[in-house]
RNA sequence: GGACGAUUAGCUCAGCUGGUAGAGCAUUCGCUUGACGUGCGAAGGGUCAGCGGUUCAAGUCCGUUAUCGUCCACCA
């Protein structure tokens, strides 16, 4: 038998213990046609990020449940990988690039993405490095990349499919730009942040008249772009300007006065200046009026078309506008307004509605499947809250821009000719013009954004477009886990995607998690330094303990703030662990787990919590309650394991009868293995660890059956019966304690009980766990009782003579203190009980319960009465 | 403007389908108790945000108010 180390040391167990699961091959996914599938797609981390907490609560939740499954039976497949990220990984290659004083367009795009590329050769893999180090039991083989040849063919069916059915248009429409990342984005690729600003009053003369229009804006500068005053039909205040034309300040632009019920009456004015190029709402009513568009704007959010503006940056432009416009008398007032200003989600940069040609993939038929599936529970969200959020979105959605101007992603493949004007768009690298035949035909150079890819994932990955073996074992996969702020960005297109493509969705259950933040409920970011680096937590602390500190102490869906000493209590429950086996196995002489044919009482007790903790589990794990689960698993082992049976089985170990050590080792080995079994979905490491030292059956722990309920070791009976003697030994030690009797002194117990037959198996945990010298079981209240310290249960008088340590007023008091509170319990209970319809309409179970607490709040009274007596 | 969440012990949070409240940390007292002081035993501490309702029974269900937070929409 080996010996263990008196503290447990992660540092010298996870790697060897995580080599070890590779080397058995165990997270591989083999399709069986005996079993059920079971499967999760990872959430692709950024190709080029690092694990922070948030990837480590995500993952934790996932292998926790699919080792949870694979110790079930089923045929489970982690299927890991990582996500190009377009943006975000550009981004970080042209600051590489800047540091050589090179942009991407020095570069080429050819050698930029080679460079791209090297940078995920260098990187890539070190986020998955640090996911094994939590103990992930992905299935490396099935390893994908959204930039892979298997995921670009899915890119390219797709968007060639939906193109083909209509679902994919090119149009020129406005949509956010980015000016920093140079780049169109989606809809949900905008953050609003609100910001103080100001409302400007501009006058624009009509022609030919004296009068004016007032309007309010809060981007004065965009007047340039304006082709048009708007103002509500019905505000009669200007109806006789309708149809009138004004004079655009600075600019002399002749423009038209239009009526559009789009206008607010109340605010403002009620006049608003047109800008078709860069206001949606404008563009809309541009759009019904048939207005001029000017764009103002170009990529890099300076002013074109703009006169003696041209080439100014829009805020430099505004402040100049803004003068000139005072100067000339246009200017009529300033206000304070606060206003929603939208930011790229990627830089943060101010975004700017320019209208622009670009792909969008149409909703609408697309979003009516992914409603029903959800509304009908095909798919179903825990918590359901976000179902509706899900819902709501989906309601709403708007076409979904798919363009980015960007080089490292999919590129789009639409080729244009530029003799006739056709788009070609093929699934084939084109050659020629599809409508002509003309080779004079361009590539469009952007590229997909980058979710369009990740809605692929649950799919794609398994080799769709081909019919592979794995896709159809595998898919639909089962639950998808991921933090609520990815829900519109990932989750829901990847079941309208799934939907659309595969006719199934791709799963039938969306865990939803909320966000880590830090000790103060900050949200973890560079810029406040307040980010906690889970490797940094694993160093310290071990990968078991930041799991379950992840894992436990928070509800689905709700955000949790991260403590340190949290990890520190989590690694002290380890140890605890640790330090369970080390006194089992310095015991053992045994070498073969299985229980013993006789059981003690305390062993029935144990095996009996057992045998429901497991059922619990199970029913939480259905439920996705990992948390709570958890918990129980934490307080079975750390109090009902540890603290009292392990105690309980002292004296047997170290006693004189033979069969009586072997039967507690039998016993103490085999709760300790499903102990080790139920942990390991939590805390892998340390229990395969463990595992491997203990007497065993099979390779690994991770490959064991997981606990379930069996009716033979369930003792309900025993149960009870233990609990009376747990009560007295409570009680014997609380007493002591308020006397301040040290634990080296032990004095005689004398127990008066109608239950002595179960107080007569209990006498060894009384003088071993109460400190009792010798223990008495009577049935009869000795007549030398008189000054005895007393402690008092529903089911027993006890006393020890402690004569010497007692004050009889003070015991007096103390007594009379404690049938005070017994008295009131009872009158509580009593009044519950005469009440008729509490008796009538109560189910019956909840009535005999209260009816056995009122019996035994009076045992309780009358013991106590008994021993006031008895003092005298 | 709309939706959602939170409000429980000093702090951070659990509490599943309603049956008079739990954990971790912190605090106090005691303990070389032959696995563990990263430990053991004991103790203190809560009109479960307010109000109203349903019910025999409400932290739990319904309504409402307040405070904080999040998301969506957006009137220039």
């Amino acid at each position: 038998m080996r010996e263990l180390p008196k503290i447990y040391d992660p540092k010298s167990v996870e790697q060897k213990i995580y080599q070890m699961w590779l080397d058995g091959g165990w997270f591989k996914a083999e399709r069986d046609p005996e079993k059920k599938p079971f499967t999760i797609v990872i959430p692709p981390p950024n190709v080029t990020g690092q694990l922070h907490l948030g990837h480590a609560f995500d993952d934790t939740i996932q292998d926790t449940l699919i080792r949870y499954k694979r110790m079930k039976g089923f045929a489970t497949l982690w299927l890991p990988g990582t996500d190009h990220a377009g943006i975000a990984t550009q981004i970080k290659v042209e600051e590489q690039l800047r540091k050589e004083g090179l942009t991407r367009f020095d570069l080429g795009r050819e050698k930029f993405l080679d460079r791209v590329w090297e940078w995920k050769e260098q990187y890539g893999s070190r986020i998955l490095e640090q996911l094994q180090t939590m103990g992930a039991s992905c299935d490396w083989s099935r390893l994908r990349f959204t930039m892979d040849e298997q995921c670009a063919k899915a890119v390219r069916e797709v968007f060639v499919s939906l193109y083909e059915k209509g679902l994919i248009y090119k149009g020129n429409r406005i949509i956010n730009w980015c000016p920093n990342c140079t780049t169109a984005l989606s809809d949900a690729e905008v953050e609003y942040a609100e910001k103080p600003g100001h409302l400007w009053h501009l006058r624009y003369p009509v022609k030919d008249s004296d009068e004016w229009v007032i309007v309010a804006t809060s981007r004065p500068e965009t007047m340039l772009g304006d082709t048009g005053v708007c103002v509500n039909p019905n505000d009669e205040r200007y109806t006789h300007l309708i149809g009138k034309t004004c004079i655009l300040p600075l600019v002399g632009r002749e423009i038209p006065i239009i009526a559009d019920e789009y206008v607010d009456t109340e605010f403002g004015t009620g006049c608003v200046k047109m800008t078709p190029c860069h206001d949606p709402n404008d563009f809309e009513v541009g759009q019904r009026h048939g207005l001029e568009q000017i764009l103002i704007l170009d990529n890099d959010a300076k002013i074109i078309n703009g006169g003696k503006y041209n080439g100014l940056d829009r805020y430099e432009a505004r402040k100049q506008i803004v003068a000139d416009l005072d100067e000339a008398g246009y200017l009529v007032k300033i206000e304070e307004h606060g206003h929603n200003v939208g930011t790229c989600y990627r830089c943060g940069t101010d975004v700017e509605p320019i209208t622009s040609a670009q792909w969008f993939v149409k909703m609408e038929p697309l979003a009516k499947e992914a409603i029903r599936v959800v509304e009908e529970g095909e798919v179903k969200f825990v918590p359901d809250r976000f179902s509706k959020t899900y819902l709501t979105w989906m309601y709403n959605v708007r076409d979904w821009c798919i363009s980015r101007q960007l080089w490292w992603g999919h590129q789009i493949p639409a080729w244009y000719c530029a003799d006739c004007g056709h788009t070609t768009v093929s699934r084939d690298d084109a050659a020629e013009c599809e409508h002509c035949h003309s080779k004079n035909i361009e590539r469009d150079p952007d590229v997909l954004d980058t979710w369009f890819s990740s809605a692929l994932w649950p799919f794609s990955t398994l080799g769709w477009p081909e019919d592979t073996e794995d896709l159809k074992y595998f898919y639909p996969t089962d639950v998808l886990v991921t933090g609520y702020d990815i829900i519109f960005f990932w989750v829901a297109r990847m079941i309208f995607s799934g939907c659309e493509h595969m006719k199934k969705p791709p799963f039938h259950t969306v865990l939803i998690h909320g966000l880590v933040r830090d000790s103060q409920g900050r949200k973890m970011s560079k810029s406040l330094g307040n980010g906690i680096d889970p490797i940094e937590m694993i160093d310290q602390f071990g990968a078991d303990a930041l799991r379950f500190n992840l894992i436990t102490g928070n509800s689905p869906g709700n955000d949790m703030r991260f403590y340190v000493e949290r990890c520190e209590a989590m690694r002290n429950f380890c140890n605890k662990l640790w330090n369970a086996t080390r006194f089992v196995m310095m015991n053992l002489t045994i070498d073969k787990n299985e229980l013993p044919e006789k059981l003690e009482l305390e062993d029935k007790w144990i095996l009996s919590k057992l045998n429901a903790l497991a059922k619990e589990v199970d029913t939480n794990f259905d439920r996705y309650e990992l948390g709570v689960a958890a918990t129980k698993i934490y307080d079975f082992i750390w109090d009902s394991y540890c603290d009292w049976y392990i105690e309980l089985t002292k004296p047997r170990l170290n006693g004189e009868d033979e069969a009586a050590k072997i039967s507690a080792q039998q016993v103490l080995l085999y709760v300790l293995t499903e102990i080790l079994k139920l942990l390991h979905p939590f805390m892998p490491y340390i229990t395969e660890e463990i595992f491997r030292a203990l007497p065993h059956d099979g390779d690994a722990l991770m490959i064991q059956t997981y606990p379930e309920f069996t009716d033979a070791l369930n003792f309900p009976e025993e149960e009870a019966q233990f609990e009376i003697i747990m009560n007295a030994i409570r009680a014997v030690r609380s007493r002591r304690a308020e006397m301040n009797v040290p634990p080296s002194k032990k004095p005689r117990l004398i127990i008066v009980s109608p239950k002595a037959d179960v107080f007569e198996k209990g006498t060894v945990y009384l003088s071993k766990l109460a400190y009792a010298g010798q223990v008495e079981i009577v049935t009869e209240v000795p007549a030398d009782t008189e000054g005895m310290v007393n402690v008092v249960t529903d089911e027993a008088r006890m006393f020890m003579p402690l004569s010497e340590l007692v004050d009889l007023d003070k015991e007096r008091e103390r007594i009379n203190r404690e049938i005070g509170k017994a008295e009131a319990d009872l009158a509580k209970i009593e009044a519950k009980l005469n009440n008729e319809k509490f008796v009538s309409k109560a189910p019956e179970n909840v009535v005999a319960q209260e009816r056995e607490k009122a019996a035994k709040a009076r045992t309780l009274i009358e013991n106590l009465k008994n021993s006031l007596e008895a003092l005298g």
